[in-house]
DNA sequence: CCTACCGATCGGTAGG
DNA sequence: CCTACCGATCGGTAGG
């Protein structure tokens, strides 16, 4: 038997039911995608009528594009700050790779699958410089300095530009913010995604090749 | 104008009109998903009406529940040939990477997700377990006989599982079977693919760091 | 923020 | 393989 839950877990009452909606449009959204989800889902699980959803956004895509224009400014702002210093390259980015496994728990790949071919042109636009501006370019910067630093080979002698180096990350992380197969429990997830982290960036400086064959 | 094509392309009159509908489906559940594909838009890719489909497929699942079987066999015997010869595992990886990115036109990870959340737990099931036969194991047999002539660390001196590095493997050429930003002509395509593969294996024997800095 | 309801579209069936 | 059609569900609106 289902029960509707009327009345909001974590609300105390005012003019932040928005943000109970983004919060929740965050959750359903990221894991089953744009199509998926249901008005009737989304205000069913805010203890709304469906109807009610349209108080607070103009429509379903409005709503979505809120959420992830907040999801990616907030992702900003963190990444830009670890940007800032980069001392030591190595270190900076497995801080970067923690704090993005731990605070992306969804599909990056199934929001840019959405906002490719769910949204409208305009709001593709708006996301896509979103996105490029929060998450590409911050993580390109540390890759820069780690070129300039000498760790990575520059494009002259066999490398990659600090944009595809910063893609190639990304895609790598996206591996493990949504697991390949089977899932396994909570106590033993964070350990693995620290030594995630630690993978992605040793593949990167080269520590997973034997040196002997080199 | 939209006009309605009902006589199909190329198809040669027959028993056929199966397997003209598995290559549209293909086409259209692989770049926009489960959800979003119709029986009604692939009726009329095929130049047929929506219920002609349930003469060939009993429902939408078990057309793309075929679809997918298909493809991932034909990919399958490829891989498992390509596996079977050993020889210089570098040269091997870039030939399954140069097959991987010319033959999977899609986003992997779009097909996962619907057979994720899409599918029936039975449906899901079997192709979880096909995707595992078809893709990781025979990609995981050659990185094992890669870590077996000391091209790679084994899981003793800080390296990965063969499976790790087949799944790592395959989430690094999705970054290049569905690019992250906007799409170029066609004309550098093959080109691109060509360094694209070669820079995925460079990658795993550590060819893209600086080795004065190891 | 609710009740009531709308037109459009979905997957699938009947019957030939 | 077609025409005709079904119940269910979708996003969104009216009106209070």
């Amino acid at each position: 038997m289902v029960r509707k839950a009327r009345k909001p877990l974590a609300q105390e009452e005012g003019g932040e039911t928005r943000e109970l909606i983004l919060r929740v449009a965050q959750q359903l959204f990221m894991k089953y995608g744009y199509r998926s989800v249901t008005t009737r889902q989304l205000a069913e699980a805010c203890g709304l009528t469906q109807p009610a959803l349209y108080h607070h956004f103009a429509d379903k895509q409005e709503l979505y594009l809120a959420m992830v224009q907040e999801e990616i400014t907030k992702i900003r702002v963190t990444l830009e700050r670890l940007a800032r210093r980069s001392e030591d390259v190595p270190a900076v980015l497995k801080q970067v790779a923690i704090f993005l496994l731990n605070r992306v728990q969804y599909d990056l790949g199934l929001m840019l699958h959405d906002v490719r071919y769910e949204l409208s042109p305009d709001a593709r636009r708006v996301l896509d410089e979103q996105f490029h501006q929060g998450f590409l370019l911050p993580i390109a910067q540390i890759f820069a300095t780690g070129i300039r630093q000498g760790y990575l080979l520059d494009e002259a002698h066999g490398g990659i530009s600090p944009i595809s180096f910063a893609s190639l990350f990304l895609t790598l992380l996206s591996r493990f913010t949504t697991p390949l197969r089977e899932e396994t429990d909570l106590t033993t997830h964070q350990a693995r995604q620290t030594s995630a982290a630690e993978l992605v960036v040793r593949l990167f400086f080269s520590e997973l090749g034997n040196p002997d064959k080199r």
